[in-house]
DNA sequence: GCCGTTTTCGGCCCGACTGTTTTCAGTCG
């Protein structure tokens, strides 16, 4: 699939043109075309073959033909054109904070500044600051940006980001009065990763409640500390923006704050042709405030249903919306089992007991303890025999835990040729079946898939991209045959909730939802302080648009059990 | 470059902040 390649393209040919001080809308369209691509579910190739390119809103016949060309060739000639002259490494400059395409044209026409290197020179020369519109406080700024580009580390991932906000505002709260306080940002909306952390307050003192912010233990810089809002770098490298907002405004604040820029884009867009205009103070019809309060305030001035923030993408749920047709997304509360987590037995650190009391606590009915299998010896897998003895185990500690139900589940390799690790005699004896690839990732990973998918005893296929977030590309798998071949087998597709996984990824869900297939949410959880990342699978499975009905997991014992043998 | 229950041409989201300016351009979110 291409699909991110032309993305990528898109986006350098938008930066270019900015640079270049090409007019803003059509620079705008790169970028929105950009943003498109990296989120279209389908592939790109398919689209155009079905001749459905401009169908797609946002892509018109110039970006159609761009694209075509690309799919045709390998090349793109419009890149090609806009790139001539303009050095790869000044173009990325432009993520320097205060460094913006101004800025840097001007640098690189009037002091012909070609990289990085030269940027620092030309800044501590003073040059930089001689030239016109700027001075010594902007240059100033620009070596401040210039040192935390080069600091700042990669996007972190959801899972680290989300304890931590939680942390940082129990400690504020500890401190000073806040009326209402809550993470917004793209952490709000459970994206997969996060660049920095926005948070949103209402309180009496503005200016009281920034400086307990800034004074927090975990606070290792203070970039700025004003009335309304405050912004530091924390312990590992973080940036955290904290705003405070009237409480009449805080409603439109936390929309705003929340995003994505793409929805809000979208909702402004829309409000406007309606004679309406939003901002992060309210929303407004000539001078008089129509709503501001509270979030759904917001969006019912709009004549919308309260959108749920995973859903605020553009990726069609305005247009949903306006329909009043969003589907009931599941929820944390309607999660009643987790059947993917890791024992002793092979490379868990908590005992059987250990972990079904644990899933208890978090108000589960049923725990699947899915251990590894032989081929998976790196992590422990054990043998049939083995697993026997754990079922004896299993049997034992059910007698003395009531309430919860401990299912006979397993993590089973799929081997490079398809078939599983484990015979039919075994599998068959199971509660529920998962199946999952460890090893051989470039070794057709889509026809082995496809055949564990045949085995009547696996209900569901573990981690099926394999990808590591921010270290490990997933296998190179045909997801659309992998759902199509999911929804005629009646085999479950994973979410793996661990943080570093989030596999199946919100895009590939709503796919996988669209062509009929039924998710199953897991922790694949080795610790017991593991099992709180069901939270993140469930706000990828929000992302991807489901709801109850869709999730397996959410059905009662007795009904997952007669679901699960349903291939049989 | 894209798009059309105002438009095939002329628009395209909104406001704050900052610093360099004597009224505003650039950047950011």
């Amino acid at each position: 699939m291409k699909n991110q390649e032309i993305a990528d393209l898109f986006s350098r040919v938008a930066d270019i043109l900015d640079f270049k001080g090409e007019n803003s809308f059509r620079v705008n369209a790169y970028r929105r075309g950009a943003l498109i691509l990296s989120d279209l579910a389908e592939d790109v190739e398919a689209l155009v073959e079905e001749g459905r390119l401009t169908e797609i809103p946002g892509i018109g016949e110039g970006m159609a033909r761009n694209i075509e060309e690309y799919l045709g060739t390998g090349r793109m000639s419009k890149y090609e054109e806009v790139r001539k002259g303009v050095p790869e490494e000044l173009i990325a400059l432009l993520g320097v904070q205060g460094m913006g395409p101004k800025t840097l044209a001007l640098a690189h026409r009037e002091l012909g500044i070609k990289s990085l290197n030269d940027l620092r020179m030309i800044m501590d020369s003073g040059e930089l600051a001689s030239l016109p519109g700027m001075g010594e406080k902007k240059v100033a700024n620009l070596k401040k940006g210039l040192e935390h580009f080069l600091a700042s580390k990669e996007r972190i991932s959801l899972g680290v980001a989300y304890p931590l906000v939680l942390e940082i505002i129990e400690a504020l709260q500890k401190k000073v009065k806040v009326q209402k306080v809550c993470p917004a940002g793209s952490l709000r909306r459970m994206r997969e990763t996060v660049g920095d952390i926005d948070i949103l307050a209402t309180g009496r003192n503005g200016a009281s409640i920034i400086s307990a912010f800034a004074s927090l233990p975990m606070v290792t810089q203070v970039l700025a500390a004003g009335e309304t809002k405050g912004s530091c770098i924390v312990e590992g490298g973080t940036q955290v923006d904290l705003r405070v907002v009237e409480p009449g405004s805080y409603g439109a604040a936390l929309q705003y704050f929340t995003g994505s820029k793409a929805h809000n884009v979208k909702l402004r867009e829309m409000a406007r042709a309606n004679g309406l205009k939003v901002s992060e103070y309210g929303v407004f019809r000539g001078e008089k405030k129509l709503a501001g309060k509270a979030e759904a305030e917001v969006y019912k001035a709009l004549g919308l249903p309260l959108i749920p923030p995973e859903l605020r993408e553009d990726r069609g749920e305005v247009e949903m919306a306006v329909e009043w047709k969003l589907p009931s997304l599941v929820e944390n509360k309607d999660i009643l089992g987790d059947l993917h987590v890791h024992t002793k037995w092979s490379d868990g650190h908590h005992s059987v007991e250990e972990m079904a009391r644990a899933a208890k606590e978090r108000g589960y009915k049923y725990l699947g303890i899915a251990e590894h299998t032989p081929t998976a010896a790196y992590a422990g897998g054990i043998s049939e025999a083995e697993l026997k003895k754990e079922w004896r185990e299993i049997a034992e500690v059910q007698k003395r835990l009531k309430g919860i139900r401990i299912l006979r589940s397993a993590e089973v390799d799929i081997r490079a040729d398809g078939s599983l690790d484990y015979s039919d005699e075994i599998l068959k004896e199971l509660d529920f079946g998962v199946a999952s690839i460890h090893s051989g990732f470039k070794k057709r990973a889509t026809e082995r898939i496809l055949k564990a998918m045949q085995n009547p005893y696996v209900d569901a296929i573990g981690h099926p991209t394999g990808r590591l977030i921010s270290r490990r590309e997933g296998y190179e798998v045909d997801l659309e045959a992998v759902f199509k071949t999911a929804a005629a087998t009646d085999t479950a597709l994973e979410i793996n909730a661990y943080y570093d996984r989030l596999d199946l990824n919100d895009v590939h869900v709503k796919r996988a939802k669209e062509a009929g297939v039924k998710i199953t949410i897991n922790t694949d959880a080795h610790h017991i302080d593991q099992l709180w990342m069901m939270e993140l699978g469930v706000g990828t499975a929000r992302r991807g648009w489901l709801a109850k009905g869709d999730v397996l997991n959410c059905l009662p014992p007795e009904r997952l059990r007669k679901k699960s043998r349903k291939k049989v």
